[in-house]
DNA sequence: CAGTTAACCTGTCAGC
DNA sequence: TGCTGACAGGTTAACT
């Protein structure tokens, strides 16, 4: 369940099932899960087992499990990862790659299922350093103390910008790197340095919310426009969040199996013959950094 | 150095 | 009913 609003609708979920709780046990079936872990430190398996979860953050498309250990579990889902909640003895899902079981104060014992198809997706025990600007490392909704992990991140997350729903994101930095770019707006957009939690469907929709062409140089940007782009980015992420996420079948599902409505709202991804909502011209799909671009050709110009 | 492409994977679906 | 090719929501290493 890729994008940003996919991402914090599992950390939401996630957050009161996991914190306080202890991993007691760790099930590894696809070595390849752990492609991220970096094993110098100590297996995934020794670097979890006994450990207790402080929290759930998320920065971007990024999620991590602060640890009594001053390490996290990091999470990506990839292009199909799915983490599901189980009660302990449920039967296996399907492509199941690992799970781990979490004996939780006062809930009791509990399955964590990371589900992955095409195995893009990972799970890895990280190191933490402090963030660059001190600022808190990600997203870990109420509950705050002012305990020494928000102020840090895991060192593979480190070079990930912040996301644009992130109260310590920088409007004015994130238009002077857009002014910077020698490349088409989509690809910025899409650059996790640059700004993070956007992929592909929440790029087609923000470029269409603001009659904004996909390769329309980032440079060329006036002010106002790349301030109506981000606008438009905010505005979509929070409406997808606030239907759940897009699911268009049950691959993009949240902690308990559930999808998502947003894709009743897409404009403009995968709705490429149809009629464009504002003028009635069809919307075109053109092939771009080898997937789909979905536009209108008459409100997003080159120009 | 920055920008762009290829590789990593499995499953589903349309067309023959 | 197979078989083949196109396609899928991401990231990063290795190109140019």
């Amino acid at each position: 369940m890729p994008e940003l609003p996919e991402v914090e609708i599992v950390r939401s979920g996630l957050q009161p099932a996991v914190t306080a709780a202890r991993v007691t046990g760790v099930e590894i079936f696809d070595e390849r899960s752990l492609r991220r872990h970096v094993p110098a430190a100590g297996s995934f398996t020794d670097q979890l087992t006994g450990r207790r979860i402080l929290a759930a953050v998320r920065r971007g498309k990024f999620l991590w499990l602060p640890l009594d250990s001053g390490r996290a579990l990091v999470i990506h889902l990839g292009m199909s990862g799915q983490v599901l909640l189980r009660t302990p003895g449920a039967a296996p899902d399907r492509m199941l790659r690992i799970r781990l079981t979490l004996e939780h104060p006062t809930n009791g014992e509990l399955w964590v299922n990371f589900v992955d198809q095409r195995v893009f997706g990972s799970m890895a025990v990280d190191t933490m350093v402090a963030t660059s600007d001190g600022l808190p490392g990600g997203y870990f909704g109420t509950g705050e103390t002012d305990a020494a992990w928000q102020y840090r991140i895991p060192s593979q997350v480190a070079h990930i910008a912040r996301d644009p729903i992130d109260p310590s994101f920088s409007s004015s930095a994130f238009f002077r790197a857009l002014a910077r770019k020698n490349t088409g707006i989509k690809r910025a957009l899409l650059d996790q340095n640059l700004i993070s939690g956007i992929g592909n469907i929440y790029a087609d929709e923000a470029l269409f919310a603001a009659r904004i062409h996909y390769e329309q140089p980032a440079a060329s940007l006036s002010r106002a426009r790349a301030a109506t782009l981000l606008a438009a980015v905010r505005t979509i992420l929070e409406r997808a969040l606030a239907e759940g996420g897009t699911s268009f079948d049950a691959q993009y599902v949240n902690v308990n199996g559930q999808s998502g409505y947003f894709a009743h709202s897409l404009e403009a991804y995968g709705r490429q013959g149809t009629p464009c909502s504002r003028c009635g011209t069809l919307l075109v799909r053109e092939q771009f950094m080898n997937r789909g671009s979905h536009f209108c050709p008459r409100c997003q110009r080159l120009r």
